[in-house]
DNA sequence: CATTCCGCCTGTAAGC
DNA sequence: TGCTTACAGGCGGAAT
């Protein structure tokens, strides 16, 4: 399910609400991806900060509880949530039971922030602090933003010189998260026919005029699905319950079969890496 | 070194 | 109906 807009419609659904909560306690429930690496006791009383995201993980930094000033300098650690294939978030005060698939409750002041992950490939991991071993493990290799937080494209010569260095297809060098990170497979398949590349183009055959397309067409085809709320394929929510709507304005994903909205042709399912690739023939240049 | 494949889990839908 | 198989939004590590 999610990609970066998903995550990112998630953050947003949440963040203000918990911003400058008191933790109250950690419930874990079956074991998630990989373990949480400290004792849930041990966060009680702290307080929640401003939530970020950095590519597909939402960044949670837990405040020591005496501070009472600078927010940037008592960090006592972070949270990194991640919501691997399943996953999804819900915030509130009234959540009810714990289910079979809810595998972390962050109980706090403000509410509880619930971990739904039917197939726990999910994590909520602690690391005290972001240049931590652990935390440079999970989040140090990770490739650029499609965009930085003065909403800047992530720079296009940049972008080509990344896709340069391989010789896999641009469809699987997207979904490698080193050239940018955030394009998943749905995304992946929609951003390459806006910019009329087909998936099994070899990345280092794009030339410079195309990966400026792409790089618009990823940060297009981004913004317009956390403008829609993100897609909901199965059962997708944000934080407040709501589900995405992007699915109904895809070109490409999960289409194949059907006419392609823009020429006509019919579109076409491939397999790269295990992974299901979907594109128009007519519209979308080897 | 880069690339491909596998496995982690569970649920759902399609095929026989 | 029941059983088997394929596939699903991600990603790290082993194998090649």
């Amino acid at each position: 399910m999610p990609e970066l807009p998903e995550v990112e419609m998630t953050r947003r659904s949440f963040a203000q609400r918990i911003a400058g909560a008191r933790v109250h306690g950690l419930s874990m429930g079956k074991p998630l991806r990989w373990p949480l690496g400290v004792d849930p006791a041990q966060l009680t009383g702290l307080r929640v900060g401003l939530v970020q995201r950095r590519a597909k993980y939402l960044l949670m930094p837990l405040h020591e509880a005496s501070a009472q000033g600078d927010m940037q300098t008592d960090v006592a650690g972070w949270l990194l949530w991640h919501l691997g294939m399943s996953g999804s978030l819900g915030f509130g005060a009234g959540l009810g039971e714990a289910g079979v698939h809810d595998h972390a409750d962050l109980r706090t002041s403000q509410g509880v922030l619930r971990l739904h992950d039917p197939r726990r490939f999910g994590a909520v991991v602690w690391v005290s602090s972001l240049d931590s071993a652990l935390a440079q493990r999970l989040l140090g290799h990770l490739g650029p933003e499609p965009w930085d937080a003065q909403g800047q494209p992530l720079d296009a010569k940049r972008f080509h010189q990344a896709l340069q260095k391989h010789r896999s297809s641009i469809k699987q060098v997207l979904l490698a998260g080193e050239a940018v990170v955030g394009v998943g497979n749905i995304y992946a398949s929609e951003a390459l026919f806006l910019a009329g590349i087909r998936p099994t183009t070899p990345a280092a055959r794009i030339g410079p005029v195309r990966a400026l397309r792409l790089r618009d067409a990823i940060c297009e085809v981004l913004r317009k699905a956390i403008e829609a709320g993100g897609s909901t394929l199965r059962d997708f929510r944000d934080a407040h319950g709501n589900a995405g709507g992007y699915q109904q304005q895809m070109w490409v994903y999960d289409r194949d079969g059907q006419g392609c909205t823009r020429c006509g042709g019919v579109i076409q399912r491939i397999v790269q890496g295990q992974r299901s690739s979907y594109f128009c023939v007519g519209c979308q240049r080897p």
